[in-house]
DNA sequence: ATTAAATAGGACTAAATTCACCTTAATTAT
DNA sequence: ATAATTAAGGTGAATTTAGTCCTATTTAAT
């Protein structure tokens, strides 16, 4: 389907957790479960990979955890879902030239290809660090939404 | 998978194909599956799902077939794909309002939309009509380079 | 009637998805 | 040293989705 995994959905989730942390905060798999409501053996899982593919680091034993292998402004969102998923490719036709028989011949291929960049570059637009700035300040005007419905009965 | 699925595809095939016959030809299942190189009873599904969906006409018994229901310059690439995959989410928080809980607080909800948003302009910007003329154009071109290959040697 | 063709549905395999669990290895605290 | 903590890594399994093919049945033309 043309459509994101739960691989890559948990992996954005859990990436923007590590984002959203202070500097040298490590973080555990219990408590990124729990905050970003990931089953803790799957999300286990897709750390594994994170540290991997080298976009996390882990510490094993006491006091260990995980932690972004990188400052969150050079971690892209394509680069995140690319971690768990693989490369994207919208079409099997864009894996590489002879993949489809028809490349040639084909008119649709060069549309794909259209498709595709436009993907990468919203996908590549934002930073994680951006995000993890723009989940703050959501949490603020929500917070304070529901303070003033509170603060207006009162 | 962030993918086109084989439905998807043969079904893009299938109407591409379809655009291509001259005005009120009728096209059948065993001359679409050979040309566009797709399985006959795999076919025969999808066909049936793109009859359902009113985007091409059939006709049972002797002499009958298949043909556009609408001038294929009216068809877009993403009514094809999605007559045969349904209706493309890229995330399912984009399905409805709701359908991810964290809506309101994710920051990567609107990048997903935009995402969303420039793949449909992409998909909706070429009409059947507008491919089927650019896939006469591209036989045209590799039957030249053939041939002059041929003529140079000879 | 005979034949040609779509329609409808099922059967089946393979792969992906989504988790759970359990052992091991590493690290720290005691 | 030893115990406690935590990631690493592997196994498995239930469920869903994808992909393919097949076989009646229905419809229409000749």
């Amino acid at each position: 389907m043309l459509q994101l995994t739960r691989d890559g959905e948990y992996a954005v989730r859990a990436v923007l957790f590590l984002a959203s942390q202070p500097l040298g905060k490590i973080s555990l798999i219990s408590e990124i479960s729990k905050v970003q409501d990931i089953p803790k053996s799957y999300l286990a899982k897709i750390m594994q990979h994170l540290v991997k593919v080298g976009l996390v680091n882990s510490r094993r034993g006491a006091k260990g955890g995980f932690f972004l292998a990188r400052p969150a402004d050079r971690i892209t969102l394509r680069e995140t879902i690319e971690a768990v998923e693989g490369p994207i490719y919208l079409n099997v036709c864009l894996i590489k030239k002879g993949e489809c028989s028809r490349d040639e011949i084909c008119p649709v291929h060069p549309v794909w290809r259209e498709a595709q960049e436009k993907l990468f570059s919203v996908l590549e637009s934002k930073t994680m660090a951006q995000l993890a700035k723009d989940s703050e300040m959501l949490q603020k005007r929500t917070q304070k939404t529901g303070m003033m419905k509170k603060t207006a009965s009162g």
